[in-house]
RNA sequence: CGAGAAGUAGCACAGCUUGGUAGUGCACCACGCUUGGGACGUGGGGGUCGCAGGUUCGAAUCCUGUCUUCUCGACCA
C-alpha cells in the first residue's frame, strides 16, 4: 500500500487524546475559530447533530413535550434567585455589561442553562392544577466559560436541548425524571450504539439546585467515562424560590414539582471515541447522515458503463429510502477508499466493470472493512439487512469491551490496585462525601454513579463501614 | 487557572542557532494519461511567517507582550 501522506491518522493505541484530535479533524467534523473553545461545527458533524435532534425531538413529541425559545440573556438578579443553582453556575457564567457604549444598569448572564428563565414564565402562566403539568422543551445554545477546551467534549458554546417540566405531585415529576433518563438510555443504545450505564449521581457530583441528578454514563474506548445526559429531580426548590403556586383541586394554594433534563453535541464525541478506529471515524448506520457511499471504478465518464451503472444504483438506494452518496471525485479509488473510512460511511459499494460482468457490487463494512460480494439485483434488500448487522455488531463490540474494564473492588488494597486500571471500578460507598474525596485524592477517581437495581453487599474500602450502595468510579473527560 | 510544547499556503513541515527579497511534499486549478487500497507528466495559482510592540540600515529569524491550539494537572450542569 502507498504511504498515506497528509491524512495520517495517528493510532488509537498510541495516543488516544492525539488520535481523538486528529480524527475530528480528518473527517471534517468541526474547524476552530478565533475564539478559545469555540467550534464550527461542519456539514458533517451538523448532520450528524441534526439526525439526533430529530430522532430524540420525535420521541420527545411522542411523550408529550412542547418545543419553545427563551431569550439567551439571564439578568443577574433572576439568576441569584436559587442560590445553590447560582453558586454552582457562577465560575463558568459569561457575562454581557454593556450594551453599545452603554453600560447596562444591570449585567446580563449569557444563559448556561435555563432553569431560571421556565421558572420566571412558569409563574406567569401556572394558576391552576388544570394547567399542569407544563411539558417544555427547547433546542438551543447555552454558554459554559470552560477552561480547558476540546471540540464536542467540553465547548464554550454548546448545542443541546434543555426540557422543563412542572407538576402537580412530587410523583409525577419524579416519573417524569426517570422516564426521560430511560428516553436517553434507549436513544443511546439503539441509535448510537452506546452501552450506557445509568444511574443516580451522588449528592458531590448533581446538578446546582437539584434534589437529584440521574445521568447517563459512557465508558469510551479508553475506560474514561463521558457524562452523556442527565435528567434532574427539582422537588420544590426551584418553584418556592420563584414563587409559583397552582390552586389544586381541593381549592388549596400548592407549589409544583419540576424536572429538567438534557442532552449535548457531547454524544457526538462519545461516538468517535466509542467506534473510532485507526482508519477514522466509524458511525453507527442508524445516526450515520449518509449509509452507503459510491465509489465507481474507472473514469468518471458518460462512457464509463461502471460509473452510469453506479448512478443507477444510487437512484434506486434513495428510493428504497437509502441515504447514498456517489463519489464522483477524478481521484484514484484507494484515495477515496481511504476518503470514505475517514468519513465513517457505513458502507462502501464498490462498482467497477469488473464486477459488471458478473452482475454483482463489492459491498465494504466500516466497522470490519469486510468485503462482501452481492449480486446487483439484491442490493436494496441486503444493504438495509447489511446495516442492521453494523449497528448491532457495534453494539455489541462496544458492550464487550466495556465490561472488559468494569472492576469490583472489596478492599482497599484492590480498589488501589484497580485505580491504577482504564475503566470503571464498582465499590460498596457508606454514603459519606468524605469517602467518595478521599477517592478523588488518592486515586484520581471520581464517582460516576449510583447503580441502582444493585444493593450493597460489603464494607466501604475507605472507612470500613457498611456500604450503603454500590457505586461506580472512573476518571472523566 | 498552573506546568510544558507549538503557531510559516488548505494540510504536514523545513528555514530561526549565526538577521539580508519565502521553501518542500501533499492538496488546489488547466491539459494529458490513468483508475479494484492514498498513481503519473507538463504548466499554473495561492503566504503582510498568529497578532501587537521593540531592537536594527534591514526581522519568519533576536527581545517583550498577547491570542489560539495541543498535552498533563486544577476546575467543571
Amino acid at each position: 500500500m502507498a504511504e498515506i501522506q497528509n491524512k495520517e491518522i495517528i493510532k488509537r493505541d498510541d495516543n488516544f487524546a492525539d488520535w481523538y484530535t486528529s480524527i475530528v479533524k480528518k473527517a471534517d467534523l468541526v474547524d476552530y475559530t478565533s475564539t478559545k473553545g469555540s467550534m464550527i461545527i461542519r456539514p458533517l458533524g451538523y448532520a450528524i447533530w441534526e439526525n439526533i435532534v430529530n430522532v430524540l425531538d420525535s420521541e420527545f413529541k411522542k411523550l408529550g413535550h412542547e418545543n419553545v425559545q427563551m431569550p439567551m440573556f439571564i439578568p443577574e438578579s433572576l439568576l441569584n434567585i436559587e442560590k445553590e443553582h447560582v453558586e454552582g453556575f457562577a465560575p463558568e457564567v459569561a457575562w454581557v455589561t454593556h450594551g453599545g457604549k452603554e453600560k447596562l444598569p444591570e449585567r446580563l448572564c449569557v444563559r448556561p442553562t435555563s432553569e431560571t428563565l421556565f421558572c420566571e414564565h412558569y409563574k406567569k402562566i401556572i394558576k391552576s392544577y388544570r394547567d399542569l403539568p407544563i411539558l417544555y422543551n427547547q433546542w438551543c445554545t447555552i454558554v459554559r466559560w470552560e477552561k480547558t477546551t476540546r471540540p464536542f467534549l467540553r465547548s464554550r458554546e454548546i448545542l443541546w436541548q434543555e426540557g422543563h417540566t412542572m407538576h402537580a405531585t412530587s410523583k409525577e415529576a419524579m416519573d417524569e425524571t426517570l422516564r426521560m433518563l430511560k428516553v436517553y438510555e434507549d436513544f443511546q443504545k439503539n441509535y448510537l450504539a452506546l452501552p450506557v450505564i445509568v444511574g443516580e449521581k451522588t449528592e458531590k457530583e448533581k446538578f446546582a439546585g437539584a434534589d437529584k441528578t440521574y445521568t447517563i454514563e459512557a465508558m469510551m474506548y479508553d475506560g474514561y467515562a463521558l457524562q452523556n445526559g442527565t435528567s434532574h429531580y427539582f422537588g420544590d426548590h426551584f418553584a418556592k424560590a420563584f414563587g409559583i403556586e397552582f390552586l389544586d383541586k381541593d381549592n388549596k394554594l400548592k407549589t409544583p414539582y419540576q424536572t429538567s433534563w438534557g442532552c449535548t453535541t457531547r454524544m457526538i464525541g462519545a461516538i468517535i471515541m466509542t467506534h473510532g478506529d485507526d482508519q477514522g471515524l466509524v458511525l453507527p448506520p442508524k445516526i450515520a447522515p449518509t449509509k452507503v457511499i459510491i465509489i465507481p471504478i474507472g473514469k468518471i465518464s458518460e462512457e464509463n458503463k461502471a460509473y452510469l451503472k453506479a448512478k443507477e444504483l444510487k437512484e434506486e438506494l434513495l428510493n428504497a429510502g437509502i441515504t447514498v452518496k456517489i463519489d464522483e471525485t477524478d481521484k484514484t479509488p484507494g484515495y477515496k477508499f481511504a476518503e470514505a473510512e475517514v468519513k465513517g460511511f457505513p458502507i462502501r459499494l464498490e462498482i467497477g466493470n469488473r464486477d459488471l460482468e458478473n452482475n454483482v457490487v463489492t459491498l465494504v463494512r466500516r466497522d470490519t472493512r469486510e468485503k462482501i460480494t452481492c449480486k446487483i439485483d439484491d442490493i436494496t434488500k441486503e444493504i438495509p439487512k447489511l446495516l442492521d448487522t453494523i449497528q448491532d455488531d457495534m453494539y455489541n463490540r462496544a458492550l464487550e469491551r466495556r465490561n472488559s474494564m468494569l472492576y469490583e473492588a472489596n478492599s482497599y488494597e484492590e480498589l488501589s490496585e484497580l485505580s491504577k486500571k482504564p475503566g470503571f471500578v464498582k465499590i460498596n460507598w457508606c454514603g459519606n462525601s468524605e469517602c467518595e474525596d478521599k477517592i478523588r485524592e488518592e486515586f484520581g477517581l471520581k464517582s460516576r454513579c449510583i447503580i441502582e437495581d444493585e444493593k450493597a453487599d460489603g464494607k466501604c474500602p475507605i472507612c470500613n463501614k457498611d456500604g450503603k450502595h454500590k457505586i461506580y468510579f472512573g476518571r472523566q473527560y
